[in-house]
DNA sequence: TCCTGTCCGTCGGCCAGCCGACGTTTCAGG
DNA sequence: CCTGAAACGTCGGCTGGCCGACGGACAGGA
């Protein structure tokens, strides 16, 4: 649920502008906003990292987008899996295709723990989400994707937590399996609960902690 | 959401009665029926092949399981993620913890592809899942399931294909994210319908593919 | 043969949350 | 300072499917 799986100290060496050491192989490509990158249909046939920009990873029903995660700066990932990815500013990457990849798993050991780690984290997230889904209510939901905010970007305030809001409710909803109304109805209870308070269209206010982690159950 | 992840060779390797090749640093272990070999809260160190037997990995919440594979003789698993992985028959196994594990990987790296495409599989099962929770309703994803058993073990008859069905209504609801009385109605409704039919208690006669496939929205 | 445990079929009540609809606020560009 | 588009707030109706409950069917043990 969460991005930036490895972010670690891939963000600065992502920055090169010739691909050396890890980069070895890695071709650099740029895209525009609102591009498509991969769809569960066309090839999937990818690995890459991003150099900048931003993307989303979703997943598509019906009638409804599923955002599994945002991408950013540092972040690798593969089209491996049958999802969407999609450009939502203009972003660089650092592209390869997954036969080379694998030719460079098996001569260059030293690739083989980012990949990894990179790997265990999409699946560690993919299962977290799937608890959400299966046991969680929305309510549940919200409350943990808002606490996450604070701890990974909180900033401290005398009256609580300030947390900035690059995304809309539509945006939040899907990446909670959610839809608009029943985010902005729950968001709008809470503050009338004195649990938050909004601070502008991008930023909210985190008065009580405490509230927040009592939506959800059973989490230490 | 199906079992047999690289079920390939590996099936075959892990008949092997000393740790041998691709086996090499693995201990060999056995466990009875109904033993827990892994929780969320405990420690997730390890990696293992099944040599024979039958393991659930599931997830669980306040009062309910959700089923995420069986793995059986061949399949090869990581506690890497925070599910439970309990044994529901007598089990052997593969053993070893993911630090030598990832040693044995840096130094010998004809194991990588193969770990690789067992990830992958994993990941592809786990997006595939929450495609389901998040879009598809239950009749369409008891349908997706009974149609995969079809596939990988249905035999033809004149009637229509036959099924093993070694899982309890409760077991299958498990599966699907759902209930046992959900499944229950749904397939005598559709034995109902004709679609299909009761073959004794274990085993079910399949007489009209289409008409399951009509119940999947949007999948060729 | 009966008894007892396990599984299955079915019903009615109930509710979270999706959906459509519509009015209001926000904000960027003229 | 307008103005149109985009984002947000709120309401009521509707429904999929969960839950509890209960009775029948099919074992295996004694």
């Amino acid at each position: 649920m969460n991005a930036h799986p490895a972010a670690i100290d891939l963000a600065r060496l992502a920055q090169a502008t010739s691909p050396e050491g890890l980069l070895t192989g890695f071709e650099l490509k740029a895209f525009p906003k609102g591009w498509l990158l991969s769809s569960p249909d066309g090839p999937r046939d990818q690995v890459f990292i991003v150099r900048s920009g931003r993307l989303r990873v979703y997943l598509a029903g019906e009638n409804r987008e599923l955002s599994l995660s945002f991408l950013e700066a540092g972040d690798i990932y593969t089209t491996h899996t049958p999802t969407y990815v999609e450009s939502v500013a203009p972003t660089e990457l650092w592209l390869m295709d997954t036969r080379s990849f694998a030719r460079k798993l098996a001569t260059d050991p030293s690739t083989t723990p980012v990949m990894m780690r990179v790997l265990g984290r999409l699946l560690s997230n993919a299962v977290t989400l799937i608890e959400d889904l299966a046991f969680r209510e929305v309510p549940a939901r919200l409350a943990r994707f808002l606490l996450g905010l604070v701890e990974r970007r909180g900033q401290a305030q005398d009256q609580g937590w300030l947390i900035p809001l690059e995304l809309g409710m539509e945006d939040i909803a899907s990446l909670l399996g959610s839809t608009r109304q029943t985010v902005s109805a729950l968001i709008n209870q809470w503050e009338r609960q004195g649990i938050l308070q909004r601070q502008g269209r991008r930023s909210l206010l985190i008065r009580s902690i405490s509230a927040l982690e009592a939506q959800c159950p059973g989490k230490p």
